[in-house]
RNA sequence: GCGCCCGUAGCUCAGCGGAUAGAGCAGCUGCCUUCUAAGCAGUUGGUCGCAGGUUCGAAUCCUGCCGGGCGCGCCA
């Protein structure tokens, strides 16, 4: 029996039972949930809602909850109901019926884990969004790791989701990293607000080498040949450096091409028919303002030019013309203060910010290197690169360690312990526990032993095996939750447990799960081996959403 | 000054109102003559920043304070 199974049995017989006491049904929760409770004694999953619906019913939770267990007791696979403290509900399950977890979870295979908690929405998942002026460093990595695991997860709750990133090419940034690569060229001092880090050089030498005689052409000529092949010399480095991460985009958008496309124009006419447009000052405003912004907007300056403001309501725009109803904007601390101009924009285009915008902040990710902070700075090339960190640690291992914790938590990375922490880093213990299961199944397959059809899951009775069990039954509600809150560390998390769990089981003598020496096969060792391919599926499921490959050897 | 986030074990961090607050690392003690020791078992370590409040119940929600990070342009 699954977890969610579970809760629907709860629910309906507490329904049952407010309609044996005459009480009102309206009262009942749509949905319950079962908790997994951390004391064994508290039994296999423990419910509250005896304790929750006492003060709606007046009926004292305790009474409630003994009415509850009556009824619940006589449930197929319950093995028994206990009411403790105020009002807990203390289930326990038949061995059978929580074995049967793993004939669910080894038949569903890759789709275990998936839900359609978020069936029907259109979701467009912006994160990374760098400025093509530089390699993609580590204050991108972190979004390019939390970022891509959200895709995943979106999209295994059932969600339709597009990953976007926008590139900042139209401004002063580019024009600059121009100049720094033409007077890296010539051998010139890096302009003042130019940027001096070594790649620059790298860059102007691949443009230069492209472009025989080059430098002997008039400035301006040759300037705009830095400026626009560096730029594209750059993008591709970034592309290639975030899909050797395996962070793959749906979407490269161009900042470029909403000014040269017009929809920066079409944007203000938008804004301008819905009201909220003003001029004063010789500039064109928004008043965001009206949306809970502490000030309003430029959109035009009064020397005409359009504000990068200007290009991200276009922007905003622009993703809704395509589509998607629900725009995810992934930006690090240092941005928080467009949440309210970036949902003032979408107020002031008729839309209802709550529903179609949704801004997500991270904190950054700051270093510290022989314990002294490191300041990272793209202009003075004091920067680590996320190439850098791959050669350093692996795809696996970076992935891992930037997704597993909050982004509401600043992390606090120290360079000498990347490098040197490779081995004590928790995605080892997570993929160490598929290998080993890979590694048994292996063994089994050589002593012609194999899980058969005839599963007998009432075996499965060790207090490990049990917990196993419930382990696995909890990934897809992990999954769920997780792409609701937009926390993929949750699914580390779980994984870590997990495999905890595993370790724990293979390690207990009892539970031997291929016949030693001369010994003959039993139901019972086919039956583990259903339990620990359903685990190897949870965790592949699982460090997949993140990214991380499941090895069979390590 | 105003706004957002954070403060939990020596360190890095989990814990979307539930029962005795957890994990990894670090430290200490054991365990490889059969499924991978990148593992397991045990042990040391806590005023959950402080003070109030909300309620059957608060690390979790509310208020204030203290400490830290970040942000508050007709910059991009």
């Amino acid at each position: 029996m699954t977890p969610a199974q579970l809760s629907a049995t709860v629910l309906a017989a507490v329904r049952d039972v407010f309609l044996a006491r005459g009480l009102d049904p309206a009262a009942l929760p749509a949905t319950t949930t079962v908790e997994r409770p951390r004391n064994p004694e508290h039994g296999d999953y423990a419910s509250t809602l005896a304790l929750q619906l006492a003060k709606r019913t007046g009926v004292p939770p305790r009474e409630l909850a003994a009415a509850l267990a009556e009824r619940l007791g006589q449930e197929p696979g319950v093995k028994s109901v206990e009411i403790a403290g105020p009002g807990f509900l203390n289930i326990r399950l038949d061995a059978a019926a929580a074995g049967e977890l793993a004939r669910v979870v080894v038949e569903a295979g890759t789709a275990y884990g998936r839900s359609d908690r978020l069936a029907g929405e259109r979701i467009n998942l912006e994160f990374v969004s760098a400025n093509p002026t530089g390699p993609v460093h580590l204050g991108h990595t972190r979004w390019a790791a939390v970022g891509d695991a959200l895709r995943r997860i979106l999209t295994a709750a059932g969600a339709r989701v597009d990953s976007e990133h926008y590139t900042n090419d139209a401004g002063l940034q580019v024009e600059r990293f121009g100049e720094s690569l033409y007077a890296a060229a010539t051998g010139a001092p890096t302009p003042a607000d130019g940027y001096g880090g070594a790649y620059v050089a790298d860059v102007a030498a691949t443009v230069a080498a492209a472009h025989p005689g080059l430098l002997e052409r008039p400035a301006a000529e040759a300037l705009a040949v830095f400026r626009d092949e560096g730029y594209a010399v750059m993008l591709a480095e970034m592309r290639a450096s975030l899909e050797r991460f395996g962070v793959h985009f749906d979407v490269w958008f161009s900042e470029r091409t909403l000014h040269a496309g017009g929809a920066v124009e079409q944007a203000l006419e938008t804004l301008r028919a819905q009201g909220h447009v003003y001029d004063a000052d010789g500039a064109v405003w928004l008043r965001t303002t009206d949306f809970g912004d502490d000030k309003d907007r430029v959109l035009v300056r009064s020397n005409g030019e359009k504000t990068y403001f200007a290009a991200d309501a276009a922007y905003y725009l622009s993703k809704r013309g395509r589509g998607y109803d629900r725009c995810i904007y992934l930006l690090g601390a240092d941005h928080h203060g467009y949440i309210g101009r970036l949902r003032a924009i979408a107020a002031c285009a008729g839309d209802d910010p709550q529903a179609h915008i949704e801004i997500l902040i991270g904190q950054l990710v700051s270093l510290l290197r022989g314990g002294e902070p490191v300041r990272l700075s793209k202009r003075a090339g004091t920067l680590i690169t996320l190439d850098e960190i791959v050669e350093a640690v692996g795809v696996d291992a970076a992935r891992y360690s930037l997704a597993r914790s909050s982004t509401d938590s600043p992390l606090t990375l120290d360079i000498e312990a990347i490098t040197r922490a490779a081995n004590d880093n928790p995605v080892h213990y997570v993929r160490y526990a598929h290998a080993r299961i890979c590694s048994v199944l292996r063994n089994a397959g050589e002593l012609g032993l194999y899980r058969g059809t005839d599963f007998r899951p009432g075996l499965l009775a060790h207090e490990r095996e049990n917990v196993l069990l419930k382990s696995i039954g909890e990934f897809p509600a992990v999954v769920a939750t997780a792409g609701e809150l937009r926390e993929p560390h949750r699914v580390a998390r779980y994984l870590e447990e997990l495999a905890g769990e595993y370790h724990r089981f293979q390690s207990t003598d009892e539970c031997r799960i291929l016949p030693r020496g001369d010994e003959a096969p039993t139901d019972l060792h086919r039956a583990r081996l259903w339990l620990i391919e359903a685990t190897r599926t949870v965790l592949a499921n699982g460090l997949d959403l993140l990214g991380v490959s499941a090895p069979e050897r390590m």
